[in-house]
DNA sequence: TAGGCAATAATTGTATACAATACTAGGCGG
DNA sequence: CCGCCTAGTATTGTATACAATTATTGCCTA
């Protein structure tokens, strides 16, 4: 976890991949702007292999293309907002219940792992990679259910909800959500699913009851800056 | 309608929806090969501008890429199939109780239109436009619900519906699901929510239950055939 | 004859060159 | 001083050339 740009020949999965993180962490924020050249430049290959990751990107909602204007990390608009959470509060409930039918020890404790750097990243005040770790920990229970299709869904949609958590989030500091998944990970583990279905829907419920309408304040954002982990 | 080809400079969209469609009627049958000299001479474009085509129906699941060995049309597993339905299942019910709240007359005129399209095509004997005709039907009542996001999603399933159609359905002519088509404008002209969202899951419960094990007789494809409409 | 190896052909992956479009700055006229 | 137009620059879009990989064919040997 050294180096963030591979010595030699990165592939458009990673590019795609790094970028992706970037934006996850909030380090590249909506509306920045992410040339061909440069990004090319930072990972040492031709912009061929780097339009290649910006339009896998882009298919994921997370970066937005205009034509011969270039790529921009997306600002999902506050319908968007609205919709993300409408399509995860159909999936995600029935995925949870689905998964605690299939929940191992293993799982139980790559959870709890999870949750734990999740604390350890808020303490060492790194907000940015506490969110990628909360919803990698929801692509976590899809993955459980052993639902592929859903979690390949719930990745678009954890994705989106990372740029609307940017844009639309009330207060920037107060993650007061692990305490939610720590109830989930005790359902999981106690094979109830029906809770973890109930608790789901009242965790994706608190999220979104706590969006709001103020206006994104736009800023600069560089690229290699972003990159630097 | 006439010619499939543009006379000049298809652009990728263009290109990815062609051949989308000759998937979607099953003119390009799971397993078949596109390679992308044939294709960009096919539509009289460069490869890079056919590759781009090609990676994005590759995201939406209705190719499969495989590294130095090109794009060939998914052939979805069994288990793919099943939680191609399953996730169906979980959005478009509630999808249609949504559609059904916010339903015009004028969308009730497109949606028989769309019906009678459909009869028509089988009157003709030409299954696959049926098909085809069948998948945007339910696509037209997630824009109804007027949920981009949704519709998006469904767009994915609905294609690879199409895939798991063509290689797991059991008797080939039947297509008996206009009536259930036929039940659902009327629920929705009545804004009957319940009664769409109920006849929703039933409709998909009768095409996943009409699912089959057999396996695909594999058969080659001639690109060029297959395009021409 | 069957199997494997080698050379060749075919195809995809990547980089680069060029074309088309959008952005920027400077000058000109009002 | 402001706005518009124009020339130049920067950036993206597309095509082509080359490299790397895979598939195929024919030959040789057991």
């Amino acid at each position: 976890m050294a180096s963030t740009i591979k010595a030699k020949s990165a592939t458009a999965d990673d590019i795609a991949a790094q970028l992706s993180d970037a934006v996850h962490q909030h380090r590249l924020k909506p509306g920045a702007k992410l040339r061909e050249d440069e990004v090319s430049e930072v990972f040492g290959v031709s912009r061929t292999v780097v339009r290649q990751a910006l339009r896998a990107m882009a298919f994921e909602g997370l970066l937005t293309i205009e034509k011969n204007r270039g790529a921009f990390v997306a600002k999902p608009t506050l319908r968007e907002a609205h919709e993300v959470f409408q399509a995860r509060a159909l999936l995600e409930p029935s995925t949870a219940h689905a998964a605690a039918e299939r929940t191992t020890p293993a799982d139980i404790a790559l959870l709890e792992q999870h949750i734990k750097e999740e604390h350890e990243a808020l303490d060492r005040d790194q907000p940015g990679l506490a969110l990628k770790l909360s919803g990698d920990f929801h692509l976590e229970i899809a993955r459980i259910a052993d639902q592929q299709t859903i979690e390949q869904f719930l990745k678009q949609l954890v994705s989106r909800s990372s740029l609307v958590i940017a844009l639309y989030w009330k207060r920037r500091n107060a993650l007061c959500e692990s305490n939610a998944h720590h109830a989930l990970v005790d359902a999981l583990r106690n094979q109830d699913g029906r809770a973890a279905e109930d608790l789901m829907k009242g965790h994706l419920l608190d999220i979104y009851s706590q969006l709001d309408l103020r206006e994104y304040d736009e800023g600069s954002t560089s690229l290699k800056e972003a990159l630097r982990k």
